[in-house]
DNA sequence: ACCTGAACACCGTTCAAGT
DNA sequence: ACCTGAACACCGTTCAAGT
């Protein structure tokens, strides 16, 4: 009845079964109320979404960098932020359905820009390794797999299938070999990042800042 | 009348207003044919959409690196690989609607894995180096704003107007502002990917192979 | 203030019937 | 072989009318 048991029951019906899982008609009959009542609490579909969106990018704001050194943190919030990704599938999709892709970054980019001071970065070049950080963890919400969604349609055809009958001399036989397996999308997250972590991170970050700390630990 | 036609109009419409354009019934409408009629040409929306899908893809498989360095076809395998999913914004919705990301990768995997190989990668890690690469193409798609398309939703805050508002002592100031500034996403791009083949990619494979190359140029 | 019912303008798809 | 028309089961949303 009240704005807020709509929007929850509405929130859980897309954790259930995804995006398309709710229509304005089918949350009226879950509430056991006529399609229209609905308009009157909140102002239309595209309204309801948006604060579910909102909702959830909330929670996902805390974040919480673990690790010794500057690095270490600035790794573990790239990481966080990913989980909350897989933790929540459909929040992809909805966020490109509203144009709020860039918005639902946000926190993530507030909580590496911290990090990142700490690390010694500062101006462009520190705002250069937070967005290039954030790409990397979109770049993987992208292409690979996400746990299946209850309705969405199942992922018809797999890059490692297709390497399968990749024969071209140009490419190294170990390398075609390496792309038909499934790679382990954490430890593959993992590689990635601390390449990347490598190249944007002045390698004083990466020394503890004092030995008290590091014979505390 | 031919199915042919069927799937050049229905990519023509999606390509002027989104993938929300399309619709079987305007699709006839703009065929000049009963909405019924589309469907014993096609078997229906979504096998007609993977046909445009397969289509657009076959396409885009058309890379040629260039540089002279097997690092330096690499950057423009991956530089290309943006500006045709930039030159097709619909793609990426498209791809995400009917579950087939990761195929749409698959040729843009198949050319940076041949650069990989000329670069002396193997293996585990070279697959890795393919994949993190894409990452950052994917990671650009998903988070930095695309050209706007004509029907869809306004990109309602950007990170830029939301990072004016930020106060935060942790952050260094500089780094912040540099925040509340649109980057340039091609130099934001290159900049990345440079910062990704310094990790990835052997320091061998940025020399030229032999002097008398260089000499030519 | 809060909800209903009727109505409007849409969808995708099936299937018998026509030529 | 190719297309139409009627029909079905859906959508989101508006708006006058009810309590």
């Amino acid at each position: 009845m009240t704005r807020e048991r709509v929007i929850e029951t509405a929130r859980h019906m897309i954790e259930e079964g995804g995006v398309e899982a709710l229509s304005m008609r089918k949350l009226a009959a879950e509430l056991g109320v006529a399609p229209t009542g609905i308009y009157w609490h909140v102002g239309g579909r595209e309204q309801l979404l948006t604060e579910i969106v909102d909702e959830v990018v909330d929670e996902m704001a805390d974040l919480r960098p673990t690790g010794a050194t500057a690095r270490d943190r600035m790794a573990s919030v790239a990481r966080q932020i990913r989980r909350q990704v897989l933790d929540h599938p459909y929040l992809v999709e909805l966020a490109r359905e509203l144009g709020q892709g860039p918005a639902t970054a946000f926190p993530g980019q507030v909580a590496l820009a911290r990090e990142a001071t700490a690390a010694g970065l500062q101006g462009e070049e520190g705002a250069d390794a937070v967005r290039a950080l954030l790409w990397l963890v979109g770049g993987f919400v992208m292409l690979e797999r996400l746990p299946q969604q209850p309705d969405q349609p199942v992922q018809r055809t797999t890059t490692q299938e297709l390497w399968k009958s990749v024969r071209d001399t140009d490419i190294d036989a170990s390398l075609a070999k390496a792309m038909t397996r499934v790679p382990d999308p954490d430890t593959l997250f993992e590689t990635s990042l601390q390449s990347l972590l490598d190249a944007v991170v002045p390698a004083s970050a990466t020394v503890r800042k004092s030995s008290r700390a590091t014979r505390r630990g």
